[in-house]
DNA sequence: TATTGTTATACTCTATAACTATA
DNA sequence: TATAGTTATAGAGTATAACAATA
């Protein structure tokens, strides 16, 4: 029994692959320090957040606690993270963003934001705007797929 | 000097990258053979050529030689590949693939589209639309990028 | 000499299991 | 005992460089 989601979930997982993989390649071919994908999001989330802890960094990315250990360990490595004590709570880490971490992720986001640009130029105003709706309703899909406790639903 | 291309990229940027985390962790997850989505890939493609060389995977999925060559070896360990060489020139390689390898694809296939199915369920049918139209755009755009000789355009 | 594929090596990303330190 | 994080180990996925075999 066909259902009205069935076409678009089969679309998604044609082209979404093919679409990080382009995604992946800019990230880490442009230039200077190659970021990989989750490392960029990693950023991205501890510069928003300001003073997030391991943990968070997790439940963020959906990863388990060795992989975002890695992860940072990563980052700080490079000089793009730094990872402090909490006061209050001496197992808790504090992670901060270094400027040399705020530079590379607005330089590997504008590169690869300039990228995707040029590859959706090819498309007309009308498909713009359903990639636009698209992605929306896409973020909110499946963020709500991590938020509530579950991590694979009814698992 | 914003294009009317740069909204769609940015949210792109920010959307597909969760998409496909949910994808791969379904591939890998769902029972039996956990196929991830390169080796997923791969499958489909050495099925639908029937009798594909290397380098026809290697530039199908964007990947170097080596890459493409390590992947092949994971899918004959696990016999769901066979790799024979050409008969007309014994450098080429002629990857099939086996019935295990047939059911292993469609069963991951069949898992991930229906666990995307079930997420999709919760957009409404312009969004569903939105979707379709998307993902059919982004997959010309994307593979026009591939195919014609470059790998990254201007390098 | 050019093409096809492989091996060697290395790095990122991810997981599970076992552990330490703190609460 | 429970929580936050780490270490050890393993496997997939990717790349470059160096190589072998064939054309």
């Amino acid at each position: 029994m066909a259902k009205r989601e069935d076409e678009p979930a089969r679309e998604v997982l044609d082209a979404v692959p093919a679409v990080m993989r382009f995604i992946r390649a800019q990230m880490r071919g442009h230039r200077a320090l190659g970021l990989g994908v989750p490392q960029f999001r990693t950023l991205v989330y501890i510069e928003r957040t300001g003073g997030t802890s391991l943990g968070g960094v997790a439940d963020h990315l959906g990863l388990t606690p060795p992989s975002a250990c890695k992860l940072v360990d990563g980052l700080v490595g490079r000089g793009l993270v730094t990872r402090g004590e909490s006061a209050e709570d001496r197992r808790r880490l504090t992670l901060e963003i270094t400027p040399e971490g705020a530079r590379a992720m607005a330089a590997a986001r504008g590169e690869t934001q300039r990228s995707l640009s040029r590859i959706l130029g090819a498309l007309d105003d009308e498909e713009l705007r359903s990639v636009t709706r698209a992605m929306t309703a896409l973020k909110c899909a499946f963020a709500e797929e991590r938020s509530p406790a579950n991590g694979n639903h009814r698992a």
